[in-house]
RNA sequence: GUCCCCAUCGUCUAGCCCGGUCUAGGACCACGCCCUUUCACGGCGUAAACAGGGGUUCGAAUCCCCUUGGGGACACCA
């Protein structure tokens, strides 16, 4: 299906001071979409709600889209420096009397509300001020009290198309009178989003599921105003762990805390557009540029989907292991220095060891923050000796003299290198009739701490000779019960 | 209370529109084996689903109805 003319989308955020998942999950669908069919992509603030929105909030927002990769085209519109144009469209329908001025008050209305939810009948609007007789409304005019501007909802049944659940329809009979301009001549959600989209020239509206009951409104909207209604496409919404709206029991609602937990944005792209959407076939590991192409809104589900971290953990560590050292060292570096492990400058010093460094422990990482847990001992011998290591490998009385004569073999080596290391070694494990393994696991639990990380030949030669028989000989000490205070921290 | 939407492994999904090729495919997670100095990666394998009930049909995961379950919406919020 070719869209007839320029395909417009657009993503309408309310500036809540961070994007949400759910909301940058839309955004990339719209993104995906408009990318596909080489149309644009249209950021528009949705502020008019004045008491909850602040400028700065919406720098959050932006922040999360560029760092997701969704470049949006044209400049940003806000609602809030719009408002002259709304109220031109509202008088066309009072004159047509396709619209009705309402005089009653919020408190009033939401009396009436309370008191109909108490009674458990539906909630409605009684059409009281569009039954007003005219002496009524004169004495009202006079008194001049606030009064907002009502849609008058026709009889009827309101149908369309959607582009991804089907043909949809409503009966007009459930569907209130709402208001479209506020007493104080500001629109409502759905007035200036109807009348912005037409002025933007959107081709397709996408957005969550729950909008569903917005667009019949809307579509009744565009009816009275007389202009013809974009297409709509309803998006499954994602939901929690526990299946309602993704909340803060999820753990993170905000896109950036994904970003602080040590995701990488690709990996958040290509999993948020699964979730609801597949290509068909059996990939799941998509960069961009194929999402771009395979991305169609008939292939979207019509069912709510359940955001499971541990499947983005996943992808995630796929998308680390997939980058080269190069690109993972500016990548994994805010973290580690965050951890206080090391410095930006010394970063930039020691690009050459971050590399090695990053290029061992790439293979074992799912989060970007999983760099600062497994590597630390690349960057202090400030650690500890895991509990369990050393009921296991330290345990044996041969232990010690045996990691002693591995120090002294590796202090006389000619070059310290990855095939000396490993051969001196294995030399001394023959020697001594024992298997390297005997030797291997003592030995890296004396340079690292831990008793499972990288190929310990090569993170031996990346640590270093010096540090290397450093550090066994401490271990030798600490066997002995005598060990020695490690507070030397090595952060350049 | 009223209305709307949805329903395949624990989770994401393919298959459904155009019934037979489905003893239902892939992925995450779990477990086992292999590779291996460990962990991870990778490879191989195991466990795991058509919500229930009625129809229609020679035949239904696929079409229809009901039940149940889940989600959403009903503001001078967006």
């Amino acid at each position: 299906m070719s869209p007839p003319s320029e395909v417009r989308v657009r993503i309408a955020p309310s500036p809540s001071g961070f994007l949400h998942v759910g909301t940058a999950r839309t955004s990339i669908y719209n993104w995906l979409f408009a990318r596909h069919h080489r149309g644009k992509f249209i950021l528009r603030i949705e502020d008019t709600d004045l008491e909850r929105s602040d400028p700065e909030l919406v720098e959050v927002i932006l922040e999360g889209l560029r760092w997701l990769g969704l470049n949006w085209d044209e400049q940003p519109y806000y609602q809030s420096k719009r408002f002259e144009v709304y109220p031109s469209y509202a008088e066309k329908l009072l004159q047509q009397g396709k619209a009705y001025h309402c005089y009653c008050s919020p408190e009033l209305l939401k009396q009436k509300r309370e008191e109909a939810i108490r009674e458990k009948r539906s909630v409605k609007y009684d059409r009281h001020c569009l039954r007003l007789s005219e002496e009524e409304k004169k004495r009202l005019e006079a008194e001049a009290p606030p009064k907002a501007i009502r849609i008058k909802i026709p009889p009827g049944e309101t149908s369309f198309h959607d582009l991804v659940y089907g043909d949809l329809s409503y009966d007009n009979a459930d569907i209130d009178d709402l208001i479209i301009m506020r007493s104080d001549g500001r629109p409502t959600y759905n007035f200036a989003c109807v009348v912005d989209d037409y002025e933007m020239k959107i081709s397709h509206v996408i957005r969550g599921n729950d909008h569903i009951p917005n667009t019949y409104k809307q579509l009744l909207l565009y009816e009275a105003l007389g202009i013809t209604p974009p297409q709509f496409a309803h998006l499954p919404l994602s939901l929690g762990i526990d299946r309602s709206k993704i909340s803060k029991r999820d753990g993170a609602v905000a896109i950036t805390d994904y970003r602080q937990m040590g995701f990488l944005p690709e990996a958040m792209v290509n999993f948020l557009a699964l979730l609801g959407w597949s290509p068909g076939d059996d990939r799941e590991l998509m960069s961009t540029s194929e999402l771009i192409e395979a991305f169609s809104l008939e292939r979207v589900s019509q069912s709510n989907p359940v955001f499971d971290i541990e499947k983005l953990k996943w992808m995630n560590g796929e998308y680390i292991r997939s980058r080269d050292d190069n690109e993972l060292v500016p990548l994994a570096a805010p973290f580690l220095i965050e951890a206080g492990l090391t410095t930006k400058l010394a970063v930039e010093i020691r690009w050459e060891y971050m590399k090695k460094v990053v290029g061992l422990l790439k293979g074992r990482c799912r989060l970007l923050t999983d760099f600062a847990e497994l590597g630390r001992y690349f960057f202090t011998d400030k650690f500890d000796y895991e509990p369990e290591g050393v009921k296991k490998h330290f345990s044996s009385p041969e232990c010690n003299p045996w990691l002693a004569s591995l120090a002294e073999r590796y202090s006389s080596l000619q070059k310290f290198d990855l095939q000396a290391i490993e051969t001196s070694l294995r030399g001394l494990a023959e020697e001594l009739g024992i298997s390297a393994a005997k030797l291997i696991h003592p030995t890296r639990l004396a340079t690292t701490g831990m008793t499972k990380g990288p190929s310990l030949f090569e993170l031996l030669e990346v640590l270093g000779r010096e540090e290397v028989v450093e550090r066994l000989e401490r271990a030798v000490d600490f066997i002995r019960g005598n060990p020695t205070p490690a507070d030397k921290t090595d952060t350049g």
